[in-house]
DNA sequence: GTGATTTTGCATTGAGCGTTATAAAACACC
DNA sequence: GGTGTTTTATAACGCTCAATGCAAAATCAC
């Protein structure tokens, strides 16, 4: 509603940009191993102002999760969409998945996503629920690609767009290990010709 | 050398079923995650056994790594080196992995190599270098199954053996990541078919 | 200006962390 | 049965953890 009148001192900090270092914390060192020290002073703020704002540190948790399956987990998905042609589509898919998760911003590796369901899911209330979306989000996402291609014609009428795009998503899992266990973009990008043959190929040549 | 010449207070521990046990701990909470408390109790045994035995935590995560590495996460290696035909072959290393992925004995879920990559891949010193060592040698014995097979003749000889072999590992980890998630076995099953068809078909109708 | 309101910075809280000192307990050997 | 050796169990160590109390600082309404 009234989003400029404010009354009192003025936040020195930029909520969304602090949350956005929080992701990074969170992304290199876990739920555990992010403590209020490094979250604190990677975002800028004191503890009492990030209590206030978002609750303790599982809220902080969870809303940086929410934040980064909005988009920026997204980048190898807006690839996806983008380029018109199905194939550069599913390779611009692991070369955008292969460049983030070698050289992300934050210097993070790997997905954030998946180092959220690795190092919090099952004992962290609320974050599988998060996180299982997240990776549906994704699948209907990229079985949508799909599913747009059928209808255009380029893509046969039986093609099976919701297993595919599990395959696609599973592969990239396999990509982003890979790149938190610490191999290089070049290594990765030897496996994208055999995914992008095994996601889009059609068994009538 | 003398394994069962002794002298003093024998243990009241079995050092391999312990480390076992500290798998598990590990494989759930992440190294942070995985309090002292929690893992004396797990293992059954006081800390200062734990670190007369192990040299302290990082050194038993070292080690539990190696341990799992060792045999445990190969049992749907095992399967695709038992199984004589090769489709079916692959078909059960998927099924093994959805098993052990969704049903593991230590309560855990998902695959505790996965997980160690990202609780503590970059700031766990030493870990990097066993995980990565251990993914190589998984991609390696995949690939010489394939190789197997070509010298066999059931698979052409320009099959790309080291190529499917990422891929088949790359699938895994989709199904394992969604393990952990929380989806279940029969929902996992799904990907399977897709996934043999893609690791071992050859472009020549 | 003055008062009300909100955030900041600093210091601190009790709890839990990983680790270790200490001494009793349980064996083999002579 | 006493001695030497090793492991056990208990308790404690210093430290860091997540989470707060409190007063000064910075804005707005008037």
């Amino acid at each position: 509603m009234n989003v400029t009148k404010k009354v009192g001192r003025p936040k020195k900090f930029d909520r969304d940009q602090a949350l956005l270092n929080a992701v990074g914390v969170f992304w290199t060192h876990g739920y555990e191993g992010a403590s209020m020290k490094l979250l604190t002073e990677a975002m800028g703020i004191n503890s009492p102002s990030l209590y206030a704002e978002f609750g303790d540190k599982h809220g902080l948790y969870l809303e940086a999760i929410a934040r980064y399956a909005q988009d920026d987990g997204c980048a190898p998905l807006v690839a996806l969409e983008t380029e018109p042609d199905i194939a550069k589509a599913v390779r611009a898919f692991f070369e955008e998945a292969i460049e983030y998760s070698t050289d992300h911003e934050s210097g993070a590796r790997g997905c954030f996503l998946a180092s959220c369901v690795a190092t919090s899911a099952g004992h962290v209330e609320g974050a599988d629920t998060l996180l299982r979306e997240a990776i549906e989000t994704t699948d209907v996402r990229i079985a949508a690609r799909f599913d747009l291609e059928k209808a255009r014609g380029t893509l046969p009428k039986d093609f099976p767009s919701e297993a595919r795009a599990r395959m696609l998503f599973d592969l990239r899992q396999g990509l982003v290990l890979r790149a938190r266990a610490g191999f290089g973009a070049s290594n990765l990008a030897a496996n994208i010709d055999q995914g992008v043959a095994a996601v889009v190929h059609t068994d009538n040549p």
